[in-house]
DNA sequence: CATTACAGTACCTTTTTTCATACCATACCA
DNA sequence: TGGTATGGTATGAAAAAAGGTACTGTAATG
């Protein structure tokens, strides 16, 4: 028993994180309010209706989001955090922190060598 | 000033840290213990060589990771943390906390799963 | 003399992911 | 009557990531 310890528990958390978008469709969704679809897709300028709906899809299957259909004219489809998707909170708010430093310090940086080229 | 505010941040951070094998690399070098090329390859069982070769040549690129030479034959070469990679240890922690609970709640979902097929 | 260990590189193939367009049905607005 | 908004699907092409295999040079081991 418990075999693979370490690696497969990376892998399994990163298959449901990781995608070009899925972090930041789970972060906007965090914020708690549900969003509709060209919602979501107005707030992710750059991804396109095809790479929404993936994963979009994924993120339900493994019962990080809610998707709500609402049958009206035109259509509504909701999507929100659910409840275990919510755990992903931490995980989602260090990553988010790191990156904010990682990027001040690579702008810095890149400051640092403009200086260097001017003198 | 201050554009993109968001994803840049979540696609800096992950840009660095994402990958099949990358996180597992660091959390193997989070340990503290500086590793060599191969005992890092037999830690990650699957990996090719080529695959474990790039992936330390980008994390090393990133400051995260340190690589050593020590010029003896064998050829020995050293991986290591670096101090800045160290600052990726609350969200590798995260992260690998997250997994195991995954992990476990699929493994519940399946046994639940195969109760009700032999009712 | 052949094998193994070390830390890779070179070259090519396969798989996965992403992108770009076009298209669907319906309703509202001018 | 034509355009816009809604939430998608279908299809094919392109790009990115990963994998597979063979090869390098030196030294110690058997």
């Amino acid at each position: 028993m418990q075999k693979k310890p370490l690696q497969c528990q990376f892998v399994a958390a990163l298959d449901s994180i990781v995608g070009k978008w899925k972090p930041i469709i789970l972060y906007h969704l965090l914020q708690g309010k549900p969003l509709r679809f060209n919602e979501l897709r107005r707030l992710l300028p750059g991804i396109t209706q095809r790479m929404l709906t993936l994963h979009l899809r994924e993120l339900e299957e493994e019962e990080l989001v809610n998707r709500v259909i609402y049958p009206q004219i035109p259509p509504k489809v909701e999507y929100s955090i659910t409840e275990y998707g919510m755990s992903l909170s931490p995980v989602l708010e260090a990553l988010h922190q790191w990156g904010a430093a990682h990027v001040e310090r690579k702008q810095l940086k890149k400051e640092t060598n403009e200086q260097k080229e001017t003198d």
